[in-house]
DNA sequence: GTCTATATTCAGATAGAC
DNA sequence: GTCTATCTGAATATAGAC
């Protein structure tokens, strides 16, 4: 029973590994000995370790999934002005998908392929109730007449999006836009400021401040 | 030298069983025997008409990012009000969404893997124009006081997001806002009135209209 | 052009020595 | 725990009859 609690071995360089070769080509066109290249071991280790490919992703994307939602709700209760929800909505959320670029387009391929078995895996028929919360607080909002009317889903999928979507469109913006990791970087910091500045321009009304 | 014109034959069977299998399963996911039966067909068959795997795909990949640019180029060179353009933009890049839900997530997702590769392949080192003409339009509305200052990447960022996200996350939103296909695209189509109003709103300047 | 049957390739998985 | 060598199976690709 003396569990030893050091970890940092294979087993986590395995897991790293593992996440960004899925993270960058999916389930099938990850590659077991990639993984194992990149972790410094071979592949008959990697079996050790984790019995088949899917094991492996299983723990990969369970935890992955879980580091896609901000922990903002307890932050969206306290909270009473509506704009500033907003501003820490969105830093949160940005600076969540700086710390993994890559998880977005990854989820939402996996969930692509078959949307039913990942609920099943993910949500034990629990739904998340931080977007309850914010629905609340729009209302409020809405009623305070501090903001012009508009539907909760709209604005939310606004909000998301364009928390979102660069990092999922990074590589084809990068060209087009003619775009250095740096700069992408930098656009993404300037947007934590940006987007909520743009986000609250569009929803106040013109009441005299 | 008779070449027959008739083309609604296997072959384009097969074309589009092929593009909605690679739009849902990605490369290494699709399979030669899934698009065979949903062609009513055989893999010999398959083969007969493309020689492989990657030929078949280039194919259904290369139409496909054809199909991501939307025609919009001399509507803005034509147009002199900014609003318009943003109207009529968005109208034209939902739409072309909406005809083809799931292709962002296939092309974002390939491009994911091997950038490089794709980009050679379709580019023949020809950069769109499209976001030239869009970046002059805007430059002349910021002049003439029609609308507050912001860089242009972050402007274009936040309306293509606002277009594209909802059909990238698709399935995910479906669930955890529990809407029926039917929600989602009563949803998207009023976001082509609701998005150009939002992104207008945002950044009008306060001028006496 | 279309099929059945067969070959090839290659990635995932296992056996077993150390 | 870690390795080399090997096996298995699934998916792509081909041969060849009709």
């Amino acid at each position: 029973m003396a569990v030893h609690v050091d970890e940092s071995h294979a087993r986590t360089r395995i897991l790293e590994a593992a996440r960004q070769e899925f993270f960058k080509k999916g389930y099938e066109g990850a590659r077991m000995q990639a993984i194992a290249d990149a972790a410094g071991i071979n592949k008959a280790l990697l079996h050790y370790y984790f019995n088949n490919k899917e094991t492996l992703f299983n723990e990969i994307f369970e935890a992955s999934f879980r580091k896609f939602i901000p922990h903002v709700e307890e932050m969206i209760v306290n909270e009473k002005d509506f704009f500033t929800i907003i501003r820490k909505f969105v830093q949160a959320y940005i600076s969540l998908m700086q710390a993994q670029p890559s998880l977005p387009l990854f989820l939402f391929h996996e969930i692509n392929k078959d949307a039913d078995r990942v609920f099943k895996l993910i949500f034990n028929n629990e739904q998340p109730t931080m977007l309850l919360q914010l629905k609340q607080k729009l209302d409020i909002a809405q009623k305070g007449n501090q903001i012009k009317p508009i539907r909760f889903e709209q604005f939310v999928m606004n909000m998301m999006s364009m928390c979102i979507f660069p990092f999922l469109a990074k590589p084809m913006m990068q060209r087009v836009m003619n775009f250095s990791e740096q700069d992408f970087d930098e656009m993404m910091e300037h947007r934590k400021q940006q987007v909520a500045d743009f986000l609250i321009d569009a929803i106040k009304t013109n009441n005299i401040q």
